[in-house]
DNA sequence: CTTGACCTATGGGTAACCCAAAGGTTTTAC
DNA sequence: GTAAAACCTTTGGGTTACCCATAGGTCAAG
């Protein structure tokens, strides 16, 4: 079958199974002639393993060492069972900031009811804003986060 | 004061100091002789506001329009408070879609102590992944989330 | 006057795709 | 039989909020 067939079998958009053969998690075969890529059934569970693997949270390149390790025979279910507890807290830890970051937002907007508010003083850009705890790394090191 | 006094004093990298200049928050005055970017109080008072903008999870672009507004004697509140109630559902899903995720996590890690597993047996790449339940965007669109 | 600390601008990298362009191929329909 | 529609190819640029490396100018101190 060709791109968009596999595509919509999994229900992605062909771009992302062309994503997918560039980043080196599929490995479709060449029509000599035209040079499609051309999938068969193995590709199509290859990729219905991946969408599992990134609901789950991995990453695009630790599927492809996933896949690789597999491909050479080797069982990638240790690598796996790393990946995923050291990967656990770090999620629950992004769990806790947008519980933090949603709470300030409807004490925002709670604040605004009770708020003098409308046309700025020409001190104040928005108080609704303005008036928040400030983020507390205004001392010494810089902080990190991300992910 | 210059980049890395106004970095220090908010907590944050030159870089961060820069990138911000850079996308138009900051309107620094120049060093007529060096060229260096010479910044007073109230870019102080602008990038303390910045940060807590962040905080409550706006982006630079929104902050940037938000700052334009009160440049132009514009209460920029209305517009804060449409984005901060247009964007808090997205963010109570993302900590649904997070939670989910976690407990499929700690229930792959579960499921590996009850596991033959050990090496694959040909067919499987890692049942632990393969047992998952299918990502359910199986038949007709394509979806999409992000952000 | 030479370090070392700081400044500048430019350009590339991050994650997982999306999208547009330019051009070849296959299918469908008249 | 052929022309348009639909699909394929590769290339390259965009998204977010920065971080980092490079090359080169500037400044304070010893």
């Amino acid at each position: 079958m060709k791109v968009s067939e596999l595509a919509r079998l999994a229900g992605v958009t062909a771009e992302t199974v062309r994503h997918y053969t560039r980043e080196g998690l599929l490995h479709p075969e060449r029509h000599p002639e035209n040079g499609y890529q051309l999938f068969g059934q193995n590709e199509l569970d290859r990729l219905r393993f991946i969408q599992r693997a990134r609901t789950l949270g991995f990453g695009v390149a630790e599927i492809r060492d996933i896949l690789d390790h597999a491909d050479h025979g080797d069982s990638p279910c240790p690598m796996v069972r790393d990946l995923l507890s050291s990967r656990l807290p770090l999620i629950r830890e992004r769990i806790r900031e947008l519980e933090s970051l949603a709470s300030r937002m409807e004490q925002a907007l709670a604040a605004w009811d009770e708020m003098p508010d409308g046309t700025p003083d020409g001190h104040s850009l928005c108080r609704l804003i303005e008036s928040f705890p400030e983020p507390l790394n205004t001392c010494h090191e810089t902080d990190e986060e991300t992910r």
